[in-house]
RNA sequence: GGGCCCGUGGCCUAGUAUGGAUAGGGCACUUGCCUCCUAAGCAAGGCGUCCCAGGUUCAAAUCCUGGCGGGCCCGCCA
């Protein structure tokens, strides 16, 4: 693209920024490999036909074009200038490329330097993760590998609410029935009781009021009910880590609520609050003796009911939007690192994580230069709000960088998800993982009855869980998606399994073929249709990761991450090996075709895999 | 009352930021292809008022205005 707009350049006397802005690929190949639309542009501008200007530049064109190997032909058709590739000379170039670079390909250094902190899926450890949960974690853990791909530095860290009433609720039970959670997943577990415990909770005051007695004792390092919730939250947080893991997810760090509440970080930020003009208490009204935000002379809060939202309450505590406020700041450093950290446990990936607590030792996180929070997107009023006071506080640039990640939620047909009623049971992520296991365990073995167990398990594990990951990243995030047994199940067409059997069948080729080294190959030899269009979609991927990473600009909603055009690039490429795969022979094609269609082979194989890394679906060689 | 998101064949969906060539896929349906590198595949076929009405423009699924339908948000709650 580069080289053809420089070229553009010169022909059509415009610069380098516009002759890329007027660059497109043609609706069909045919037509052209590269079309430039300057014409329109330039007619505006001369008040000219535009079918004159493209006759005009492609003259100078098809001059130009003989000094650059890589364009071998202009053709002009009305407005639209075409050009078409050396196919050759593009997969000389491509191939090469993408075997210098290996695992590399697609990676880039444009965002060398900067560091994002991303904080997801933030469940509370009160009930194992459902299929709306999951889609949170997959775009965080998503967006993570994007951001790195693009050579940001990234903190993966998790929030752990256990202070809230359902943890209360929980340790109300726990401390009085003594259950135990026998073969259930402690989280499972914990999802089934809290469903009981809304019963009596909403029937009888006097559960209210000794629940509401759990609750202040959450807060007391030493209490019983400290004490229980402590261990109650540490074996949920394993149990949905555990889920965690099966996706191929995994964090740096856990924030827990308890421990902001230890470490001073609300008492720093409510003094910091208190300095700045539209933050203050009122002294009269009926929020006297808070602490208020004043949004008045804000465009976009000044017709909310009331425009004064509480950060500190009367009595002192802080509402959800102060807290938020305060570990926005500490995300950004404003306030510096009150929080002491220790090893919460060591991830299959070998990576510890590690946990906020009151017994563990500072840890320097380092600077940050932007904050994703990945947040549903009923909460983008809110998350706002908590940006609008960053830059109440003077901190404009943190407010800018502050990224709320939202998406829709997954639901049902005719229901949404909620723990409270108990509607997630039968699409917790587990059962959800499970069952397209089972279903990939059942294919596999169609496949590959002669293959031991181990094999068969591992590769329906691998499926089963980028069968998910695909199904949740597929689709924009700003779509609610209608959880369906047969979509999620169907493993044909624009799934998963069709990304890593086109990488199985690479896989096979290559250990089917003798060794083929690379100087040997006469790449040029690539010019068939389907070879063709194969190393152009390998030519692109890189292009395709920076521009969803340029995409991520802040709207009213929220900051929109396509995490399904990643997806769809994926689908296209395989798209394209499975139509060279049937074209093109290249185990029993003549010498110099063979080593030639191996390197492409290897070349797909390579961009394939990485593409598939970022997207965290796991990659199968045999299935 | 104010704000946000979505509306594209029977179903799901891309394209909308930055207007551009015949609206691209998948599922389901019909047909053909395994003596040939794995058929979780390939090839071919039918299926469309791009929610509606105006407007801007040489050109609108895309931009503007006004509607309609669905979802969500506007607490000292959590």
């Amino acid at each position: 693209m580069d080289r053809v707009a420089g070229i553009l350049t010169k022909s059509a006397s415009v610069d380098l920024v516009t002759a890329l802005e007027n660059l497109e690929i043609p609706p069909d190949s045919k037509l052209g490999d590269v079309a430039t639309t300057i014409s329109f542009r330039l007619a505006k501008e001369r008040k000219e036909n535009p079918t004159k200007i493209a006759t005009d530049i492609s003259k100078k064109l098809e001059k130009a074009i003989k000094r650059e190997p890589l364009v071998e032909r202009v053709d002009v058709k009305g407005p639209y200038i075409n050009l078409f590739l050396s196919r050759g000379h593009l997969a000389d170039i491509v191939i090469r490329e993408v075997i210098r670079s290996n695992e590399d390909y697609g990676k880039s250094d444009e965002f060398k330097g900067q560091r994002a902190l991303m904080e997801y899926p933030a469940v509370n450890p009160s009930k194992p993760w459902h299929i709306g949960h999951t889609r949170n974690a997959v775009l965080g853990d998503t967006l993570g590998n994007v951001l790195e791909a693009a050579g940001y530095d990234v903190i993966r860290t998790d929030y752990i609410n256990n202070l809230g009433l359902q943890i209360a609720q929980l340790v109300w039970k726990l401390m009085k029935d003594k259950s135990s959670p026998g073969d259930e997943k402690y989280d499972h577990y914990l999802g089934h009781l809290y469903v009981e415990v809304q019963d009596a909770f909403e029937k009888d005051q006097k559960v209210q009021s000794e629940i509401r007695a759990v609750s202040r004792g959450l807060e007391v390092l030493e209490s019983e009910a400290a004490k229980t919730s402590e261990n109650m939250v540490t074996e949920c947080v394993k149990a949905q880590n555990q889920t965690a893991y099966r996706l191929g997810i995994y964090h740096d760090y856990q924030i827990w609520e308890s421990a902001i509440a230890h470490s001073g970080l609300l008492e720093k930020a409510r003094k910091m609050m208190l300095e700045c003009e539209s933050i203050f208490t009122p002294e009269n009204g009926e929020k006297v003796g808070c602490i208020v935000a004043d949004l008045r002379t804000i465009e976009e809060f000044k017709d909310m009911k009331d425009p004064l939202k509480v950060l500190f309450r009367s009595d002192g505590t802080r509402t959800y939007t102060g807290a938020d406020v305060a570990t926005q700041m500490w995300k950004f450093g404003i306030i510096e690192d009150p929080f002491l950290y220790k090893e919460f446990e060591c991830q299959p990936n070998g990576e510890s994580v590690y946990r906020t607590a009151v017994d563990g030792s500072e840890r320097d996180l380092g600077i940050v230069n932007l904050v994703f929070n990945i947040i549903g997107s009923e909460q983008a009023q809110p998350q706002r709000l908590v940006y609008t006071v960053l830059r109440l506080l003077g901190y404009n640039e943190q407010s800018d960088n502050s990224h709320h990640i939202a998406y829709e939620f997954v639901g049902l047909e005719d229901e949404d998800f909620s723990g409270r009623e108990g509607t997630w049971i039968g699409y917790s992520c587990d059962e959800v993982l499970d069952k397209a296991e089972a279903l990939a365990r059942e294919e596999v073995d169609k496949r590959n009855p002669e293959e031991s167990d181990d094999f068969k398990n591992e590769v329906a594990a691998k499926v089963g869980t980028g069968a998910v990951r695909y199904l949740l990243l597929k689709s924009s995030p700003d779509r609610k998606i209608t959880f369906r047994w047969d979509d999620a199940l169907d493993f044909n067409g624009d799934a998963a399994p069709y990304l890593q059997y086109s990488i199985a069948r690479a896989q096979r080729i290559l250990e089917k073929a003798e060794q083929v080294s690379g100087s040997e190959a006469d790449l040029k030899l690539l010019a068939a249709e389907a070879e063709f269009a194969l190393i152009k979609a390998i030519a692109r991927f890189p292009e395709e990761i920076l521009e969803v990473v340029r995409g991520l600009k802040k709207e009213t909603w929220g900051t929109g991450f396509s995490s399904n055009k990643i997806a769809s690039y994926a689908y296209e490429l395989a798209t394209l090996f499975s139509r060279f795969y049937d074209s093109c022979p290249v185990l029993k094609a003549e010498a110099d075709f063979k080593a030639a269609r191996l390197e492409l082979v290897k070349a797909f194989r390579t961009t394939m895999v990485n593409c598939l890394g970022i997207l965290g679906i796991p990659v199968v060689e045999r299935m």
